[in-house]
RNA sequence: GGGCGCGUAGCUCAGUGGUAGAGCACUACGUUGACAUCGUAGGGGUCACUGGUUCGAACCCAGUCGCGCCCACCA
């Protein structure tokens, strides 16, 4: 065995193994009439890179496959990547453009494609090697791609379903409109920004030499008491621009200022155009100027209004957000729309804002400009403020499938963990809006309509099938792709060969868990809820998992705008896959996110460092496990104290991954090894081997080698390379340790209550001498003598029989017996240092020349001092009725344990006290 | 505006009714045959604040202050 563990020349050594010799496959270890176990990855970018959340994500979802595997159950880890539309698309034109190459527009849509797929294929494959190098175990050989053949059909097999159960429809809507990428985008995925920004206050003259009185003082009561004369409505707005596009202004039909001004109209200022006032209680009189323009095609609310009032909906924007004056479309009214002679077509939306501003200041009819923050929508990819826009667009009724989606997760036949998220979840498919599911994209599945020249629609798979629906006439395909998510909505079904009805949707579906981020529970996981529902009547998985998000040390979400991503593929290379991997489990909590720091990695790469250690202690002292070995049947307490303790571990760390508790699970596992195993058997263990008994000795090298495999195996789903390696260095198997069997430890069979009260008694003694001698700065190495003044006869046979670890593992002189049934005074004869032995007794470690009596003296004063104040704590407690009634009585009973225990320590201490007085 | 979460040791975080925990960092000592990526010992916290419930509160409840996130709206 090397002396260092070298996870950069072990891990991809190990993991081809584990590849080539199929240990990842769908039912590989699985035992007879074992359940499955099925995972579905949240499949990533197929272009992407592995980034933290990624690390996280995969670590978690492997643990409980490889923990599941062990156990017997027949597993599928089932892996794949999206093709992510508007992300892929971004890429690659943006690579044909730094390199000089023709364009989207100029290449057309099937050679564009063509470049995009050749960059799928040139970089699809890096997502997979970083997922392999973190030790993900899925099943490779079933990688699927959600533009794949047969996925691709599936997707489109959905559209034709609903689309054939009316509910997928194509309509003109107001959609959100990402100018840059000039495709429509859904309510997801707009984020709502904070920006400093103004507000501009327009004078908009009334038509026909109209004038009113608009109050502008009032009285207590509010009422008005003196009035102005205008010839103008006053309206405010924060995005001028859309000025042109006004065919309205509105009032709230009770605010007394304007109801006589109902039904009039204003001059829309620069355009010259007659434009309605009209009456919707969508205008706010305590809002504004409780006047507001009205901008139908270019503003959600405004739609509405423009709706019920009818008031026509003008487009001034091209679909790249210039403004484009007479298009003259007009799609809620039957206006006569003038010519606009402004020139200001083919300026940038902000640009025209700030030439409109200085108009309208110029005529006089700027009334105000106030600076406030508002937020504003921006498109999620572009980063640009998106534009409420009219256009044709397909649309999923998903009103129609809640429903079922909703019921499954109230009735618990799907969980989420935590519970927490299930309100997140209620909330937004209780109010969930029709989805936006066309994108004006090439890459994505484009939408088998096809249409006649007539507009008539056909839905189909092919099209020489629509063809024939159409018997003949001449088609043209809609050019629209479908959302990315509608195909991962699928996923579970797809990657399982859906809609054929295959051996592994039989198998696997439903899936059991699905682990994911919070972020996508409405863009993901609500959907496969729906369409799973919708199209096979079944949940797609019965448990799910939230996690947290990972954070930078300061608490900020990694990205690169901000440069604070940190890759995890540097910290594998720096730390190794296992370290990288541990960190994240012992970090991961459920409902809170978690801060990343380089310092917790360090920890775990000593603590894997620390295993690797304990494997070489095993071999340079050539452990095995015997062949008539049963730990249940272990005579020597401290071997059986240590098989006890991996029993209660396991027990422990099933419970913790049963719970999804994965930080526990880590934190279980380390305090165990290092805490136990490390730091006390092993130390124990020197000592025992070298005792002239060769049964014992035999029975401890079992015991060694026994323990650290079964440590071994409850490791490997968090640390799975490094406990490969070791297996395979320590352990001649037939198999290897991912195809183990995950043990089943009954504390009750394995552990020995004697055994491990009294090994924990000699531990407490151990630390309490060391405590002593580093207190007094006795040199480590010094050899002390150890003095037994008050023990019972039962107590002090244990103590001498661990004689030869107190002298390896405290230092000390073979013990001498000087109690004295007289209780009153410690026999002390020589300066000494006074302990007290938990459960009753004490010792004293003479160290003559080494300690001022006078200090310990006083030190032991300061000792009786706080035990007198614990003592008088506990007794007031006792003495409460209240407590002793109420309190359960186990805590009672506990407690007065604790208040003997107490007074036994301070009359050992008095004892003590006496007795240097009496040296003094 | 609605909702969720967080505030515990210098740092990163567990704990969640019964006398405060881990890792890292820090201090002292230490090369005993697994391990200096180590060992032993130690210092360090009125568990944000204020009230309440309780025999007992870091934990439950209410409020306050700070931080973060989600949803909605924004004339």
């Amino acid at each position: 065995m090397k002396s260092k563990f070298e996870p950069s020349e072990v891990e991809p050594r190990i993991y081809s193994m584990w590849e080539n010799s199929g240990a990842f496959s769908a039912g590989a270890n699985a035992r007879k009439d074992f359940p499955s176990f099925c995972i579905m990855i949240p499949p990533p970018n197929v272009t992407g890179a592995l980034h933290m959340g990624h690390a996280f994500n995969n670590t978690l979802q492997d643990i409980l496959i490889r923990w599941h595997r062990m156990k017997g159950f027949d597993v599928l880890w089932q892996p794949g990547q999206d093709h992510a539309g508007i992300a892929t698309q971004m890429v690659v034109e943006r690579q044909l453009e730094e390199a000089g190459l023709p364009s989207r527009d100029q290449l057309g849509r099937e050679r564009f494609l063509e470049k995009v797929w050749d960059w799928k294929e040139q970089s699809g494959g890096k997502i997979i090697h970083q997922l392999k190098r973190i030790g993900a175990s899925c099943d490779w050989s079933r990688n699927r791609f959600t533009m794949d053949k047969g996925f691709h059909d599936a997707v489109l097999k959905v559209f034709i379903e609903l689309y054939n159960q009316k509910l997928i429809y194509k309509g003109k809507r107001l959609v959100n409109w990402d100018p840059h990428f000039e495709t429509a985008i859904s309510d997801l995925e707009v984020e709502q920004v904070e920006v400093e920004g103004k507000m501009w206050y327009f004078r908009y003259p009334l038509a026909d030499g109209e004038s009113f009185n608009y109050p502008v003082e009032f009285d207590e009561s509010e009422n008005p008491v003196s009035f102005e004369t205008r010839n103008y409505l006053v309206v405010a707005t924060t995005r001028p621009e859309t000025m042109l596009g006004d065919t309205g202004v509105a009032v709230h039909p009770e605010d007394s200022r304007y109801t006589h001004l109902i039904g009039k109209d204003v001059i829309l200022p620069l355009v010259g155009r007659r434009i309605r006032i009209v009456a919707d209680s969508y205008a706010d009189p305590t809002k504004g100027t409780g006047a507001v323009k009205i901008t139908p095609a270019h503003d959600f609310n405004d739609w509405e209004v423009g709706k019920r009032t009818n008031l026509p909906a003008i487009n001034v924007m091209t679909s790249k957000g210039k403004m484009f004056l007479n298009a003259n479309d007009d799609f809620l009214g039957n206006l006569d729309i003038p010519e606009c002679t402004l020139e200001l077509d083919g300026l940038d939306r902000f640009e025209a804002r700030k030439i409109i501003v200085k108009l309208m200041a110029e005529n006089g009819l700027l009334d105000d400009v106030q600076t406030e923050k508002h937020t504003v929508p921006h498109g999620d990819r572009s980063k640009i403020p998106i534009e409420p826009y009219l256009t044709d667009q397909w649309f999923l009724d998903t009103k129609k499938i809640v429903g079922p989606a909703i019921e499954a997760v109230k009735t618990g036949r799907t969980r989420i963990h935590p519970k927490q998220y299930e309100k997140i979840y209620f909330s937004w498919l209780e109010n969930i809006e029709p989805w936006c599911i066309s994108r004006q994209l090439w890459w994505g599945h484009q939408i088998p309509i096809w249409y006649d020249e007539e507009g008539n629609q056909y839905c189909a798979i092919s099209e020489d099938e629509a063809k024939k629906m159409a018997k003949g006439k001449s088609l043209s395909r809609d050019q629209d792709v479908l959302d990315t998510w509608f195909s991962s909505g699928i996923w579970p079904i797809g990657t399982l060969g859906w809609p054929e009805a295959t051996p592994e949707l039989e198998r696997y579906f439903p899936t059991n868990v699905l682990v994911t981020g919070f972020d996508i529970i409405f863009f993901w996981v609500a959907r496969m809820m729906m369409m799973q529902l919708a199209l096979v009547n079944d949940i797609p998985f019965s448990d799910i998992y939230v996690h947290a998000l990972v954070r930078d040390k300061f608490g900020k979400k990694m990205s690169k705008s901000l440069g604070n991503v940190i890759d995890p593929i540097e910290l594998i290379e720096k730390y190794g896959a296992d370290s990288v991997r541990f960190t994240l489990t012992s970090m991961a909590v459920m409902g809170r996110d978690l801060k990343l720091s380089e310092g917790r990695v360090v920890g775990y790469r000593n603590f894997c460092t620390k295993i690797w250690n304990a494997g070489r202690f095993l071999q340079l002292n050539d452990c095995q496990i015997g062949p008539q070995f049963d730990p249940r049947n272990a005579t020597n307490e401290i071997n059986s104290w240590i098989i006890g303790e991996i029993a209660k571990t396991q027990e422990k760390v099933d419970n913790a991954l049963n719970n999804y508790r994965f930080n526990d699970a880590a934190n279980i596992l380390y305090a165990f090894v290092w805490g136990k195993l490390c730091d006390w058997y092993l130390e124990f263990s020197k000592t025992l081997l070298k005792s002239e008994d060769p049964e014992l000795v035999a029975e401890t090298k079992s015991t060694l080698a026994w323990v650290y495999k079964q440590s071994l195996v409850l490791l490997h789903p968090i640390i799975p390379f490094e406990t490969e390696e070791l297996w395979g260095e320590l352990y001649n198997e037939d198999t290897r340790i991912i195809h183990t069997d995950w043990p089943q430890l009954a504390v009750k069979e394995y552990e020995k209550a004697k055994a491990t009260s009294e090994v924990e008694w000699i531990i407490g003694i151990i630390r309490i001498i060391r405590s002593g001698k580093s207190l007094l700065r006795v040199p480590p190495s010094a050899i002390i003598p150890l003095n037994v003044h008050i023990m019972t006869d039962k107590r002090y046979e244990i103590l001498e029989k661990y004689q030869d670890f107190f002298e390896r593992m405290a230092r000390t002189k073979p013990l001498v017996d000087k109690r004295n049934p007289e209780f009153e005074s410690i026999n002390l004869d020589n300066e000494s240092f006074v302990i007290n032995v938990e459960g009753g007794g004490a010792i004293s470690l003479p160290l003559g020349g080494v300690i001022n009596l006078k200090l310990e003296k006083k030190r032991l004063i300061e000792t009786r001092e706080s035990l007198k104040k614990e003592i008088s704590m506990l007794k007031t407690r006792l003495s409460n009725e209240g407590f002793v009634a109420k309190a359960p009585p186990e805590v009672v009973e506990e407690t007065r344990e604790n208040l003997l225990k107490l007074e036994e320590k301070i009359l050992n201490t008095n004892a003590a006290v006496n007795g240097i007085q009496n040296l003094l």
